[in-house]
DNA sequence: ATTATTTTTTAGGTTTGCCTAAATTAAAAA
DNA sequence: TTTTTAATTTAGGCAAACCTAAAAAATAAT
């Protein structure tokens, strides 16, 4: 029944790219996340295709089953809330706790997650605007844009943002934080690059890049 | 530089049979209490000594180098930091978290241990009595005696109990826990068991194998 | 001091998860 | 539609950590 932490990982990995295109992932996606190559994705996809973990289509591509998305959001529970802790208590800046959060995850102890969630007091969101699964694997989703998707003059607040530790180290010093408020000032046409006003303070231009993993409410 | 979790567990295991004896632990030994095949040990005792982490003569035994030794109690440290946790802020019972803390022993992340460390306000001892270690290693030992060696009529007070998850459920329901006060009434000549006076109100008949996982001090 | 017993080690296998290189299939280009 | 390119799978290997069965060494018993 438990499954191994490399196993744990691909379910994560399938989730994380079928979520938002509803498309099957490729092997070779896959392997790029993983930092593995196909051939071993290939091996593994069959294994977990067995367990009736994914649906897998030789050449075709994967998704995951019930059971297989069921697993892959409890996972994503276990790391939220583990990054949560990290913050909120240990007092990690938003950018140190991916690496320690990705070993925690795989911790298998239901009456952990329990407590756990309980001792922090049944958290919404992780640090960095994350939805956080119920117990039952369920996830709210809002409303949320991209930074990159929002038109010129709207003013909006950020709701989450991508958990890359460079990233996060860099909207840090530009001074975004979850919560803070953007107005889009103009969007250079050349290479979509945003000029931003921050709080109401500050103005930075961001690259598309940057923005893309930005997300925003009105 | 980074141990595998079984290389880990293989150095506790080691350590945990040398410190009191100081003498050599054997293939057979560590195979019990691993539960593995003495095979599987000398196989693995190879791999360890190669990396100069352990002493290992052939059919003569085992004992820990100083870096084996240092590296085990760093282990050991951030098991006890783990159980101090456990049961203080998530609220565990003292028998709950021995599997829990024997997974989040191995979690790699050294500013981890020192914010857990920080966050519990530096424990020095965990939920059974046990000292933690430092940042160093270094562990204080305090004197203490096995309770089936402590003379009829003298009184002591409970330091510290063995970790096993039965023993500590026993313990809890004859209401026995750190601190508790015990004065050994008489001795049983023909089975060592021991007729005990616990913190001046509940009598209770204690067995030898009991007795001897249980240390105080006067 | 031999012999018998127990302990430990060696030899040869298994599973998991990874790899490279070659073969196959699918997709894109001519 | 055929050819070329790209993606995927298969085949065959490797390291880690376990195993069983057989051989060797150490210890205990006669």
């Amino acid at each position: 029944m438990t499954n191994t932490i490399s196993k744990e990982n691909y379910l994560k990995t399938i989730l994380q790219h079928t979520t938002d295109t509803n498309e099957p992932v490729t092997t070779n996606d896959i392997a790029n996340t993983m930092g593995t190559k196909a051939a071993s994705v290939t091996e593994m996809l069959k294994k977990l295709s067995a367990q009736k973990l994914i649906k897998y289509k030789k050449y075709k591509g994967v998704t995951l089953t019930n059971s297989g998305r069921q697993q892959a959001l409890l996972i994503i529970r276990k790391h939220r809330l583990w990054e949560y802790f990290l913050v909120e208590k240990l007092k990690f800046r938003w950018d140190e706790i991916h690496e320690v959060a990705e070993q925690l995850e795989h911790i298998q102890s239901d009456i952990l997650v329990d407590r756990l969630n309980l001792f922090l007091e049944n958290p919404q969101f992780d640090p960095h605007g994350a939805p956080i699964p119920n117990k039952k694997g369920a996830i709210k989703k809002s409303e949320t844009f991209k930074l990159n998707e929002v038109r010129d003059n709207k003013e909006s607040i950020v709701k989450s943002v991508s958990d890359q530790p460079d990233l996060l180290r860099y909207l840090s010093k530009i001074g975004i934080s979850i919560g803070s408020k953007l107005k889009v000032i103009e969007q250079n046409s050349f290479d979509q690059s945003l000029l931003l006003l921050i709080n109401n303070k500050v103005k930075v231009q961001v690259s598309s890049d940057i923005a893309k993993h930005i997300r925003v409410q009105p």
